[in-house]
DNA sequence: CGCCTATTTGATCCTCATCAAAGAATGTGG
DNA sequence: CCACATTCTTTGATGAGGATCAAATAGGCG
């Protein structure tokens, strides 16, 4: 079942009792990362909170003092309408950044909250920006994370406006899957998936009557099943056909060196890099 | 009729028969750029090419080899689903640099080409990444943009996910309005749209029909009209309340310094910008 | 056990898609 | 400058995907 030419996230686990530390962050993980510059990530000195399900991490609209990033747990990002329709734009899952960009815009478009409870580390946002203005790989990985969250927002977009919503909704579990660690192209695959139907119905542009009809009728199809907070795919290949699911678009290779080589390679002086190493 | 409160952005005008620059697009108005910088892009080499309607610049997901900036017309970024459905994912106007994020991320999900006809800049992608590599202000510009075409996809998204299609047309003609620097926020406007309502359906996500009768419903209100390729905004308040429009999202503010002292003041040390001069 | 939240089910309505074809523009070549 | 081709817009009729409303059932948790 393992298919050898798909490239795995590693999973974060979370370092109980440790020091919060922006080390264990996706941040951190970019391959071309000087020492220096991990170095400086770990020491940054970051607030651990734990958070309820739902707790709002930052409101829509409120200037960006703070930066978070995911210990455990699931956020999401989000926009409403005035009369209250709400809008996911990007999942935030463990070891991410939420809305990297804000370092750099400064001002949000969107709130953040909770969609499980679990723990984030806070920083204030003139931290961060210190940091990034004497390391120019840390500027470089919040540029990496901002613009591969806007390749995910991208593909959302697609589903939004052209998918069927049993297209949508197979997408997104692929998508989960692959984000979470399990990159396997085929097989069987189980994952922690805290969403509740109404969170995957605003994320996906549906009701979550519909969601739950939707997602009923791949159960009867015996594609997926889900119990608990637990969900599997029994057949990974068929639902990525149904959704129409290539991972390229996760850019999967840049967020992570797989082997020592690639990791050196990252630190050469390839052209797709900005601010190489010499 | 002219909001005081309101900023705008300035228009591009084509220099007829001047050599091809960089200096005539957006990335060269970005307050924070030292004349050193400013330099370097005047004088990066570029080649101009006329290019028709419909004319494919990059096919969708080959590596980015090259980047595109718009002299004159419109283009788009967009992807398609497997059996031909298409969603619209940015539009490119005037002065835009078409999907800054390619830079960075050197592999492209999505295509881009051209909307109407007109003229592109096209630079070899490791010349600006050469560029960038040796100014930390071009860099930022770059990163820059494609935060804000992010801003814009995620305006998007809430629209594609959850507006009808009035409200989505309506904010759309609002967007474009201020985008093309008529950022007044009411009274009338008027201005050339050159997309047709096939192209509008691909961006909102509806059939070139039903935008057809939306925009009707529009025209029977009196709200819009359009002859030719000239849009006009009756009402621009009322447009803008049916969409849901308010503009801060486009970050008008960070694209321009408006005044001399906003110029001034963007290469002072305020902790929003990263990279900062002393 | 009982409360609260999440899931499920049913009935009905509505927005928008689909299909087909007729007009209106725009552009092209003779 | 007109005939023709092509593209774009418009119109009509019909149907489907998904929304909405309301209420019942099932799960989780103190």
């Amino acid at each position: 079942m393992f298919d050898g030419a798909t490239r795995t996230l590693s999973p974060f686990r979370t370092p109980h009792r440790a020091a919060p530390s922006l080390a264990d962050t996706r941040l951190a993980r970019l391959p071309f990362l000087s020492a220096d510059e991990l170095g400086a990530l770990k020491d940054c000195a970051a607030s651990r909170q734990p958070v309820n399900a739902c707790a709002e991490l930052v409101r829509e609209g409120v200037p960006a003092d703070r930066l978070f990033f995911i210990e455990e747990g699931w956020a999401c990002q989000y926009t409403t309408t005035r009369d209250g329709r709400r809008q996911i734009l990007a999942l935030s899952l463990p070891g991410d950044v939420c809305d990297p960009a804000a370092l750099l815009l400064g001002q949000r478009d969107s709130g953040i909250r909770m969609l499980s409870s679990g723990t984030v580390l806070s920083v204030p946002r003139n931290r961060l920006v210190a940091l990034a203005a004497a390391h120019p790989g840390i500027t470089r990985a919040f540029t990496l994370l901002g613009f591969v969250d806007n390749a995910i927002l991208s593909r959302r977009a697609l589903s939004l406006g052209r998918l069927f919503a049993r297209e949508r909704l197979a997408h997104l579990l692929c998508e989960l899957a692959v984000r979470l660690g399990y990159a396997a192209s085929s097989g069987t695959v189980t994952y922690d998936m805290p969403l509740t139907q109404e969170h995957l119905a605003d994320a996906l542009g549906l009701t979550p009557v519909h969601i739950n009809r939707t997602m009923q009728a791949l159960r009867r199809e015996r594609l997926v099943e889900s119990s608990r907070r637990m969900t599997t795919i029994f057949d990974v290949a068929v639902l990525r056909r149904i959704g129409g699911f290539q991972p390229d678009y996760l850019h999967i290779d840049a967020l992570e060196a797989g082997t020592p080589a690639e990791r050196a390679a990252a630190h050469g002086h390839g052209l797709n890099l900005l601010h190489e190493k010499r």
